[in-house]
DNA sequence: TGATTGGATGTAGCAACGCTGAAATCTGGG
DNA sequence: CCCAGATTTCAGCGTTGCTACATCCAATCA
């Protein structure tokens, strides 16, 4: 009988467009999937994945033959879901992908709180960029998306996914100690014309809200120091080299030589999680979402 | 993820009502059975089997578990279906039910050939009453069932099933050598009034075709002799005790001092194949299916 | 009640499987 | 022509899953 665990390799290959991204996508080595199609090719007679250029390409048979393991694999966790469902508590294994901040001030304590309340549940996590998040929930590599938009470009609902709203994350102008604006209790946007900004590399949300926020005030923004994480940027702004838009969630404790100024109207991210509707009624996702709305209630009133 | 080959054993529990039954339906022994279902109720962490006095029975959630289970299996199947069709030629298992006459006048010789001419074929054999083997057919025990009907109770098509004929078996009158029929050329069936009878068990498909064919003539033949077995009943003919009827095939050699006297009209078993809709495309069952009747073309015509 | 039978489950051991890591192979590009 | 990227092959090893045997439980019979 045709294994399901090699259907599954076959149909990650198909997906993936390659045997180690289906093997990074599975958690195996190149090797062991390319072990697993070969011992499905020698089961079935048929050959399945065929050399073209330094990748390979599935056989007709074998698109057919991932076809039918898509629709297995459907079946399996529509089952899988129907169980843990029938349970009514959490179990299995839950994989949450988020972006990096909530990755360090909301996960930790909300995974925690999971696992603690539902020995049973295999937590998870794994960080992507928050606009490559909901793919990786619709290829079944994670379970559960935590991604933000801004309030200038909200996140659509992707086809087959439901959402929910974990709460809204407020950002402050973080400024040198000595300069002008450390001494102010509130900014407008008119205040920041001609500043030099330190913020994300180009491609990231964080950057495009910025550049296309500050376009609205009829300026272009002087990008000058482009680093990923937040830290780097506060210790960028505290050596004086200028100012950042900082999210406060997972912010931490600011620097020495830091100061945050609230601007107003403040600008806000809002945190959601996204999830397949096919998973909706799992007892671990509803659970994880209530958890993080949990938690982040008790960071604001806190 | 839900393991194939453990749901497969839940689902044979479920079809074939204990573990046991499971087990040797599935060819394992009832340990192995028992083994994986607990392994599959620790990963689901769901009590699937409660013991019920000698045996088992099904909880409700195993119960919908067995039922998706029949889904995925029956995926499967047709997965592998498309995969040999593809493929033209026949490859996987094919199990045969069959009647214990065919089974030595007709299957060695058909299923040598098939094996000879298709070694990516694994042929098996499985002896079954044939009012039992459609259903074995049905549950997946065997691919392809040889069964037979007699004239006077033609075998009606299953559903969900198709089926072939294979040829025409007729039937001759045994009669010890010193007996007066052994001097006829033929008889009709007015002859046979009076005579002992050796014959099959009630249950037994004969059984009830000779008592059904006498009682048309207007009387109740005397059944002296109940053994399942032909070579038996010649046994018993050769010893002078009664007469029996005695179909063609899968005969042998009469032993010394038994004689075959035709009947006229003379008696006929039709024998046919039977065979899962789903499975008709297998190459596997066409040409076992043709091969069947090529061989009995052969025994007819020689 | 005790003995017995029919069935499921637990244990030990062994063969087979499936993974990893390293080496080999192959392809396209600098 | 060599190198980098990707797959496949190979050896080794831990795990799995089977069988055989023993045990346990429930129903039946003496």
């Amino acid at each position: 009988m045709l294994d399901l665990s090699r259907l599954r390799a076959l149909h990650a290959v198909a997906v993936h467009g390659s045997v180690g991204a289906a093997a990074a996508a599975l958690g195996y080595t190149p090797s062991a999937v390319s072990q697993q199609i070969a011992k499905l090719e020698r089961e079935t007679r048929t050959p399945l994945l065929e050399r073209r250029g330094r990748g390979v390409t599935l056989t007709d048979a074998a698109q057919h033959l991932a076809a039918t393991a898509e629709q297995l694999l459907a079946l399996v966790e529509e089952a899988e879901t129907t169980l843990e469902e029938r349970r009514g508590r959490p179990m299995g294994r839950l994989t949450v992908a988020c972006f990096a901040t909530a990755a360090r001030g909301l996960l930790p304590a909300a995974l925690a709180a999971l696992a603690a309340e539902h020995p049973a549940l295999d937590t998870r996590m794994l960080e992507a960029d928050p606009h490559l998040s909901p793919g990786l929930v619709t290829r079944g590599v994670a379970d559960l998306a935590v991604a933000h938009d801004w309030d200038i470009a909200p996140l659509p609902t992707p086809e087959g996914m439901e959402l929910a709203a974990i709460g809204d994350d407020l950002c402050d102008i973080c400024v040198p100690a000595g300069h002008p604006f450390a001494r102010r209790a509130g900014l407008v946007r008119a205040d920041l014309v001609g500043e030099r900004w330190i913020c994300q590399p180009p491609g990231s949300t964080c950057h495009d809200w910025l550049v296309r926020t500050l376009r609205t005030s009829g300026h272009e923004p002087d990008l000058a120091y482009q680093v990923a994480e937040y830290a780097s940027q506060l210790a960028l702004v505290a050596a004086g080299l200028g100012i950042a838009l900082v999210p406060r969630l997972g912010r931490g404790p600011l620097p020495a030589g830091v100061v945050a100024v609230p601007l107003e109207p403040v600008p806000v991210r809002r945190v959601y999680a996204l999830w397949r509707t096919g998973a909706a009624r799992r007892p671990a996702i509803r659970e994880a979402v209530r958890l993080m709305q949990r938690e982040w209630k008790e960071r604001a009133g806190g």
